[in-house]
DNA sequence: GTCAACCCATACGTCTTCGGTATGCCTATG
DNA sequence: CATAGGCATACCGAAGACGTATGGGTTGAC
């Protein structure tokens, strides 16, 4: 059946005749008698009584009538809801972020979204390292929150901040009374790691900045996370070289101080697969780097 | 919009391919593709990824296919719907009945056309004689079973059974003593009555009965209704002459005795409007034959 | 009682649109 | 580099929809 027919049905039947119907439609009454003929042809049984003033619904014609019209409302409203969709005005966004950012931009983040895109539906994933490539490219996650960013042929980046580096350490470790340490001060001492280079590309830049100032630190243990390394240096473990926004997540007796002469860096990327058209994306670069400048 | 359109994209949506749909859709490829081009310049925005590997929804496209989807299946049990009224497997059909009937025929005719309509809604509504032709000509009942049946240019009618006419009288009468009264032996008794003739047919054939015996009695009371006469006849008002299926709704202390040498009955009817097609109607005269010819 | 008005149905010509066939383009694969 | 698989484009024939003209039946007024 077609979708026409049951549009022209409904008019019929609102207007309780085909004329006015016809009328209503702007388009002539015998084409429409006919198409209202056609259906109860299709249906096999009359769907109007024929009085000498109109057309009248017959119970077969209500109980038709009232899913038309629904079917009718949902056609348009599909047509309506893709065309949102397309625009951005709703839809889904499965946002991945990087755990050590959480604390820092979330609070933020999440207010600014829910105002700038209201009606989308928000999910937030948090991503290892070692995870956040395979769900950007299993659609498992819209964006990704990374720092770094990721470098991938499929996968676009925008880098919208950075975060320097700075040194965790205890409150009661000697060289936490000195404002900014000194790269020499590190050298020799534990270093809590994050996952080599291969698997956390935070490390590889912690490891140039330690091998341009010729600072060998051993490592003393690798943990998966910032939180896990901030554990383990709360426990006397060592020092980790951590971006400053772990500060926001850190646990009491963690102090972060710079290094006095590294100006060493690590950016904030917002990364998304290429071949995803989302008119979200956009939206949420725009909210992500609001956010991230005031940081 | 054209549901031949949401159709042709649900089937590409489900197979994921243009080539796969339209061969399960038994026509070509290549139309099938201008038919999903044009949904999307109707849309404004594409509804799938183009792939090497066949074709995927977008965002737009997964919002668009869900209400999709229904709007089909509403379209499609819209029809269903239709058909299934107009075949009198489904639909509604109210029933008037008129009160004196109701003890007798009800209680059976319930149960039975459960049994024979399933699945069509009932609706009973208790007539009086002065209202049963207004309701079933303004259509607010389907048929109405009536005693007697109503004579119009616009109604229907089907005999489907008669009652005998009996006295009605309390136990405590001396009549009661016999086991079929005599009419002589009515003659100047008191009669509680029904409305007069032009409101109720009934009273017409009680007066035919009494004056081709030559009987006359002496109208004590008019009531509207076979039990407000009960009532009266119980609390000594008179006698009162009606069918004998209102024995079954009688109080305690009323009885029954046959009119010795009248066999004068009123009919049971089945009426209708005769411009009313409802296939249930057969359906519903089929059951109440059946219950009638059992009292 | 007849005539006009109203409303739906039918007939026919025109035009839109749909579906089929032939073919091209792109990409992945061996 | 050649082949295969998948979607897009071009063109043609056929079906269906719309418009105009007209018929038939009923209501209501003069």
């Amino acid at each position: 059946m077609d979708l026409h027919r049951l549009r022209y049905f409904v008019a019929v039947a609102e207007a309780r005749s085909v004329g006015k119907a016809a009328e209503r439609l702007r388009m002539a009454q015998p084409p429409l008698s006919v198409q209202i003929r056609k259906l109860e042809a299709e249906v096999g049984a009359p769907l109007f009584h024929r009085g000498t003033r109109g057309m009248d619904l017959t119970e077969a014609g209500q109980a038709l009538l009232v899913r038309a019209g629904e079917a009718l409302a949902l056609a348009a409203d599909g047509i309506e809801a893709a065309r949102a969709v397309a625009a951005g005005r709703r839809g889904r966004i499965s946002v991945g972020y990087m755990f050590v950012l959480a604390n820092a931009v979330l609070p933020r983040l999440i207010p600014e979204l829910r105002r700038s895109i209201p009606g989308v539906d928000l999910d937030f994933v948090d991503l290892s390292a070692s995870t956040r490539e395979a769900r950007l490219l299993d659609r498992g996650v819209t964006v990704a929150l990374c720092m770094p960013a990721i470098h991938h042929p499929e996968i676009q980046v925008a880098r919208i901040g950075a975060q320097r580096f700075m040194l965790a350490m205890p409150n009661r470790s000697p060289l936490a009374r000195i404002g900014a340490v000194p790269m020499a001060r590190l050298q020799g001492r534990p270093l809590v790691a994050l996952p080599p280079p291969e698997r956390d590309p935070a490390s590889s830049a912690v490891a140039a900045l330690l091998r341009r100032h010729q600072i060998v630190m051993p490592i003393a243990s690798r943990v998966e996370t910032a939180h896990s390394a901030m554990s383990l240096v709360l426990a006397g473990e060592g020092f980790a070289i951590l971006p400053a926004c772990a500060k926001l997540g850190a646990p009491r007796g963690i102090v972060f101080r710079p290094l006095r002469d590294a100006a060493d860096s690590i950016d904030i990327a917002v990364c998304w697969r290429r071949d995803s058209q989302s008119p979200l994306i956009p939206k949420f670069l725009k909210c992500a780097e609001k956010v991230v400048a005031r940081l």
